[in-house]
DNA sequence: CGAACGGTTCGGACGTGGCCGAAACATGAG
DNA sequence: CTCATGTTTCGGCCACGTCCGAACCGTTCG
């Protein structure tokens, strides 16, 4: 079967680990130039430039020309759920007591990151509590659908629920998916409900995305209102989790 | 960040060409003996001990020991699904004119086979279709839910709906997965259930797992059930689907 | 127009990792 | 016990692929 060899082939792009820094770099959804990820990957242009051809060629990153730039995104959501279910691995496996260093970036990032295209991190943790908590959306490990309660929910935000249905035929209830955290190990919202909150929390100033990071910055505003439509104590996620022992 | 080096480790494991064909070979989650797996690889059984040691060590294969042989399994649900997100990125990537060849055992694996835990191949897009043209199933990209008259319909073959809700605080839906198809490139049941629906056809017998491969067979009782209960000619899924010019 | 910058191509050095032969263990069978 | 089978360890060979220095294109400035 020739399908196991194109298996091998994208799965071996990814395990390159100035590769894997470049398209971990892209998982925010935005496009990078080359430079930008020779350095995310630590190697020199001309290396990055063989692995983004190549990543290219595979139909992994879509390459842009724009002037003397050749800007890169991540081809498809095909390829940021891939990188998802990776890390998903990555997570669950049991770790031999490794306390994973915790440097002041990566602080930020268990905050508050993008994650292609929705929210992740304790914010986006928090927030799927909350609107679980408040019945708005049922999550199982499959799936998860809007409830009444919470397409009006929706609503109210001046979201439109119904318009999220990717499919040509729209489903009569509102559909989303969960995306394991691997800094939170929780579930949060993705697929278009996820997508459409962050577009909705960027468009309306509740955060604001980070120049060389993942990481997302909650303003002032957003404070508020994170905290007047879920409930949720922003500053409150800062505290450092202690492991239980 | 620490954690893009072991997304690197674990994608490399699984991008080399060997350790790729034992991990499909166990997609039907079965154990398979270290010689058979070394057979699947296509290597010899020292340099399979070699990579089934790796990526038992890694997290990906749980090893047992029975007598004088050495059993693997995929470790959990995660890295089936991480393999099904990769083959979904080789699926839909623009491929090079590449008419891939179908041998008679494709024919049958693209008929009806296992995938991990539930039914994949055109019997289980078949099976998917009906139950959505029936309106027992809504099926979205991000996911899927049953709805009443699903409910009452799965319950008249003898499943219950409500059993299947993974998580401790049972939703008030049954919510389910897609997983899109490699060969069909059109999504089937997955989740709790699609594995419900599959363990039901073996326990009906209404398919026999192959012995040598992931595909399933289809008995003679299961052609009557699968035409009585969602209408399908089993027979007529056989004949090659001409590509639209 | 020429300098500066971003990106790519080429060539050669280097190292990691896959592979098998041979041999050692372990387990179960005769 | 002895032999056969399944699995693992060791050693050495080989090749692929990554990496960078240097040089080469193309665009955008001053």
């Amino acid at each position: 079967m020739t399908s196991t060899a194109a298996f091998a082939e994208i799965a071996a792009l990814a395990g390159d680990p100035s590769r894997a820094a470049m398209l971990q770099a892209l998982m925010d959804g935005r496009a990078l130039t080359a430079s930008e990820l020779a350095r995310m990957g630590g190697v020199t242009p001309q290396t990055a430039s063989g692995h983004l051809a190549r990543l290219s060629q595979a139909g992994l990153l879509a390459p842009e020309r724009q002037g003397r730039h050749r800007y890169f995104r991540l081809a498809s959501p095909a390829v940021a759920g891939m990188m998802e279910s990776i890390m998903q691995v990555v997570a669950d496996r049991p770790e031999p007591s490794r306390r994973l260093r915790v440097g002041p970036r990566d602080l930020a990032m268990r905050q508050a990151r993008t994650c292609y295209d929705h929210l992740a991190g304790r914010l986006a943790v928090a927030v799927t509590d909350a609107l679980v908590a408040g019945d708005h959306v049922e999550l199982d490990q499959d799936g998860g659908v809007v409830t009444e309660s919470g397409a009006a929910f929706f609503a109210r935000m001046g979201l439109d629920p119904l318009a999220w249905s990717r499919r040509g035929r729209r489903s009569a209830r509102v559909i989303c998916r969960p995306c394991l955290d691997w800094s939170e190990r929780r579930p949060h919202l993705a697929g278009a409900l996820g997508t459409a909150l962050c577009h909705h929390y960027i468009a309306q100033s509740w955060i604001r995305r980070s120049r060389e990071t993942r990481a997302v910055v909650v303003t002032e505003r957003g404070r508020r209102l994170f905290k007047a439509t879920f409930g949720i104590e922003v500053a409150a996620l800062d505290e450092e989790r202690r492991p239980t022992p």
